[in-house]
RNA sequence: GGACGAUUAGCUCAGCUGGUUAGAGCGUUCGAUUCACAUUCGAAAGGUCCCCGGUUCGAAUCCGGGAUCGUCCACCA
């Protein structure tokens, strides 16, 4: 027998190992012919612990998979582990300093000997995840666990990097970057951040003009002056012309450009450019072909233009400069109260600065990848390929629907961003990560998967930024490891020969967070669709931020906002933890979480435990062997309404919960779950059951719940169904998904239950008013109260019961319970009605509706005497709008009869 | 500057395509309880559905405008 109250510590270790000692996370152990259902889960960075992030997007996919699985798809869910490149290296460089003491380790212990101990760090890292994905019942198949630096995936980086750059859409060249000078790398667009601060707008005296700036320590090289063509104030200066001007360090000769990307409205109008150290700046350079120069170097100091500033950090210049121009008498004025946007690495939180350097590139605007638009809808004809440009197929495949978002207000998100794309810079100064497949002898470049023969070659120093390999991953971790090893083998050649990956591929769903959409949703769908020619996946789903009690974001650096998700999983349960975070979650929004709402979820996970409880006691009781029960074991004809009503909304429920779940509706679903069995199954049915109990109802609808409830709540529902289950059955997780049983259904009884339910809570208010003691007859009127709403006339409805008429209620049972039990089992009740029903407020709640009715009528009326309405409506509707007059006349009608009684 | 989202009970949130008296959990108050469960049960109090207009017989819901908060993108020389 099962114990007082559950105990998800005791169960939780064992159900995870009984289902993956049983291979039931394995696609094998799946019907051969099931359609293929694919989750890749995203990777969590090899550094460390999870978080709730983590377990947000584990306990949805578990959701998703568990579905899947018991509708009978042949489903694979791949778990993996990321090598994160940045982010990696630098925790391990700060482990290493503050352990050892090394300054630099970069410098002290050297490529190899760093790279050996990031491995080392990665594998343990990798480990610990593992663990923490298997606590929160994660059922992805471990036999095919990926990790981004694995030989396969590996290859496949290498050879998509080759055939783009032989196809032209990678190059490499001189470009405006995101330099972090303090981690000495490179990054994406979408790895600066930017935020806002407070700091002086100096004016300063330029030839004839006013220019003005809150970097006047970049300004040493300027020589251009920029402003709109359609200035009137500078008409009489033309582009081109030059003039001479006192400057920081001395008198330069400075050239007029006229460019309208200059706004008029700002300051003086006109401007000085700095094309090495600004996106705009560089483009206007670019142009008009003027010249660019280096004003700071990689660690952020000034450089030898800089005359008696060289060599000094910038923000150590910065006043000096000011100060100095002053003292020439070149400072106009200062704004100590100006607010602009500076540039944060995201990574490491330093400044970053603009930098022209020789990089690699994504192209992603030339048009010259061959690609078909399969389910181009209206402006490609089916099987056409075009050449489009990577751009192009990114916004195409969501734009016909191939792909679909969810919520769907993302997908707006996700164009704006493509258009605003501008190539991405792939190359970063870093050590740990897919090194860069290119060789360099003097002028030569040689770009290959292998290395090419020959002596004096020297490879690329730089690594990959970590999204571009992990922009494979939903299809990089379906290849065959051995075809992968074949370096005979072209990449078409190894997805052909990788059966996971014909069978598998596209994924079914992305699910992740809404802030790495940009990051790397976009980035799969570019790489999958190049490498691959399929899109990654169908359906993204994209979940919020969980944040604090406060609404705010938990972080790292205020321990105290940080839930620990296994902290919690050891307080609570993994169920109750993953309810938490899935009912009252809508997708792409953020929501709060909280210990309390955990507590809440245990709470309900122990109400299923104990309900179970009550039905194995039942059967206990009554002898009854509960593993030979079936739905065969009862007739329908032989309920009671109880039964009737519960197994009617059994039935409604599986329709509910199967349509939620495909639409992935899964607060909903969640709370409709929950609802049920706590207010309906136990605060009902399971009441009405005591003394009366029908075994076989009461332990098909607790299968029933049982079944739905797997893929939110897997270990406790597991732990159940051994005890529950028909004999002949396995483990839950490898049941069939319920399906609806019409001869079931019977909305009649839902009816009269609720009915009788409001008889019970009208005789229980009223012993508490009046205080009636038992074996005591009673007048009760069964009019009024919450649930009479729910009757069309409550009168008929009890006749048609056939067991109130002049009924005596026995109140000699003690509890309410046994009146519904009596009730039930024929007992001769007596219910005489009077007293308890508040006259008055019925009557003016009657008056009010048929007020409203009225109105309605009158407005059905006007509509149909409408001329115009009746030329333009189709039949159909006037006829609906007919018969809804009618309806409602016959309402206000029996409203009105109701009335005269009163 | 552009886009998106939110605003419903003290708190956290449901409320799908307009339709009976706007719901839940937590919290509060009152009461119950040997009989599955105090991780329980029953009940009560608590709401200008952010504001103003409009459409409609009828608006928390649809439309327009505004306010406040939040997020993303662009970026200011």
């Amino acid at each position: 027998m099962l114990d007082k109250a559950y105990n998800p510590q005791a169960v939780e270790d064992r159900i995870y190992k009984m289902w993956e000692e049983s291979g039931a996370f394995k696609p094998e152990s799946c019907p051969a012919d099931g359609e293929p259902f694919t989750i890749s889960m995203p990777p969590p960075n090899a550094t460390g612990q999870l978080h709730l992030g983590h377990a947000v997007m584990l306990a949805l996919e578990d959701i998703f998979i568990r579905f899947a699985r018991m509708q009978g798809k042949r489903t694979l869910w791949v778990p993996g582990t990321d090598h994160a490149s940045i982010a990696t290296e630098s925790v391990v460089i700060r482990k290493i300093q503050k352990e050892e003491h090394i300054a630099d380790p970069r410098k002290s212990l050297g490529r190899e000997e760093l790279l050996k101990r990031i491995r080392q760090f990665v594998e343990s890292s990798r480990g610990t995840i593992r663990g923490q994905v298997r606590k929160m019942g994660a059922s992805c198949d471990w036999s095919h666990e990926r990790y981004t630096m694995d030989p396969a995936l590996e290859r496949s980086t290498y050879a998509v990097f080759k055939d783009m750059y032989d196809c032209g859409i990678i190059y490499r060249g001189h470009r405006m970057v995101n330099w972090d000078p303090k981690l000495q790398t490179t990054l994406s667009d979408d790895e600066v951040v930017y935020e806002e601060e407070k700091s002086p707008l100096y004016t300063f005296k330029y030839g004839p003009f006013e220019i003005s700036t809150s970097r006047p320590e970049t300004k040493f090289g300027d020589k251009y002056v920029v402003m709109h063509p359609d200035d009137k104030r500078y008409k009489k200066y033309k582009h081109g012309q030059t003039f001479d001007a006192e400057w920081i360090n001395g008198p330069v000769r400075a050239t007029v450009i006229k460019d309208s990307v200059i706004d008029m409205a700002f300051g003086t109008g006109v401007m000085t450019i700095t094309p090495w150290h600004d996106h705009i700046d560089f483009e206007i350079a670019e142009r008009h072909g003027l010249e660019k120069e280096q004003i700071i170097d990689e660690s952020g100091k000034l450089l030898s233009i800089a005359g008696e500033f060289a060599g000094m950090k910038i923000e150590d210049a910065r006043p000096l400069i000011v100060e100095k121009l002053a003292a020439k008498g070149l400072l106009v004025k200062t704004d100590p109260a100006y607010v602009h946007n500076v540039a944060i690495s995201s990574r490491g939180g330093g400044l970053v600065e603009p930098q022209i350097k020789l990089q690699w590139f994504i192209d992603v605007n030339k048009e010259v990848v061959p690609f078909v638009v399969r389910q181009a809808h209206h402006d490609t004809a089916q099987g056409d390929t075009k050449l489009m440009s990577l751009k192009q197929i990114m916004h195409a495949v969501v734009h016909h629907g191939d792909i679909t978002i969810i919520p769907d207000r993302f997908e707006k998100t996700y164009f704006h961003w493509i258009d605003n794309l501008r190539d991405w810079c792939i190359s970063r100064q870093i050590w740990w990560g897919h090194r860069i497949p290119a060789w360099y002898k003097g002028d030569e470049v040689y770009v290959g998967v292998e290395p090419p023969k020959g002596n004096g070659w020297i490879q690329d120093s730089d690594t990959l930024d970590t999204w571009y390999g992990v922009s494979q991953w939903t299809w990089s971790t379906l290849i065959d490891p051995k075809a992968a090893a074949d370096p005979s083998l072209s990449l078409a050649d190894i997805l052909k020969r990788s059966p996971d990956f014909q069978t598998f591929h596209p994924t079914s769903v992305m699910e992740t967070g809404y802030d790495i959409l940009f990051f790397w949703v976009a980035r799969m769908i570019l790489m999958t669709t190049y490498a691959t020619g399929q899109i990654p996946f169908k359906t993204v789903y994209l979940h919020g931020l969980i944040r604090t009690r406060d609404g705010k974001k938990m972080s790292k650096s205020h321990p105290e906002t940080m839930i620990d998700p296994l902290d919690m999983i050891a307080k609570y349960g993994a169920d109750a933890l993953r309810l938490s975070m899935i009912v009252g979650q809508s997708p792409g929004a953020d929501s709060r979480l909280y210990e309390e709402k955990i507590a809440g979820y245990r709470n309900f996970i122990n109400k299923l435990w104990n309900a179970s409880r009550f039905v194995l006691l039942e059967c206990e009781k009554a002898k009854i062997d509960l593993s030979q029960l079936r739905a065969s074991s009862f007739e329908l004809r032989e309920l009671s309404l109880a039964d009737r009503a519960i197994l009617h909304a059994s039935e409604v429920l599986v329709e509910d919960v199967t349509k939620g779940l495909a639409l992935y509706h899964l607060s909903e679903v969640g709370d409709r779950l929950y609802t049920f069995v706590w207010d309906f199954y136990c605060d009902w049915y399971l009441e009405l059951s005591k003394g009366t109990a029908n075994h076989a109802v009461l332990v098909h609808v607790l299968r029933r719940i049982l079944k739905l409830l797997h893929p939110y709540c897997p270990f406790i529902t597991e732990e159940l169904w051994a005890s529950v289950k028909p004999k002949e059955a396995g483990m839950l997780i490898a049941e069939k998904w319920p399906v609806v049983k019409q001869e079931h259904k019977d909305p009649a009884a839902e009816k009269d239950l609720l009915i009788l339910i409001g008889v019970i809570q009208a005789i229980r208010k009223l012993r508490t008013d009046q205080n009636v003691e038992p074996g005591k007859e009673i007048s009760v009127t069964l009019v009024s109260g919450k649930h009479s709403a729910l009757l069309e006339s409550q009168e008929s409805h009890i006749r048609r019961m056939g067991k109130v008429g002049s009924l005596t209620l026995l109140t000699k049972a003690k509890t309410m319970e046994n009146v519904a039990t009596a009730f039930l089992t024929d007992i001769e009740v007596h219910l005489s009605l009077e007293g308890l029903v508040d006259l008055e407020k019925e009557k003016a709640s009657l008056i009010k509706e048929q007020e409203q009715l009225q109105k309605f009528a009158s407005g059905i009326e006007a509509k149909l005497g409408n001329e115009q309405f009746l030329a333009k409506a189709p039949a159909t509707l006037i006829d609906e709008q007919k018969g809804r007059l009618l309806e409602t006349k016959d309402k206000i009608q029996k409203i009105e009869e109701r009335l005269k009684q009163l």
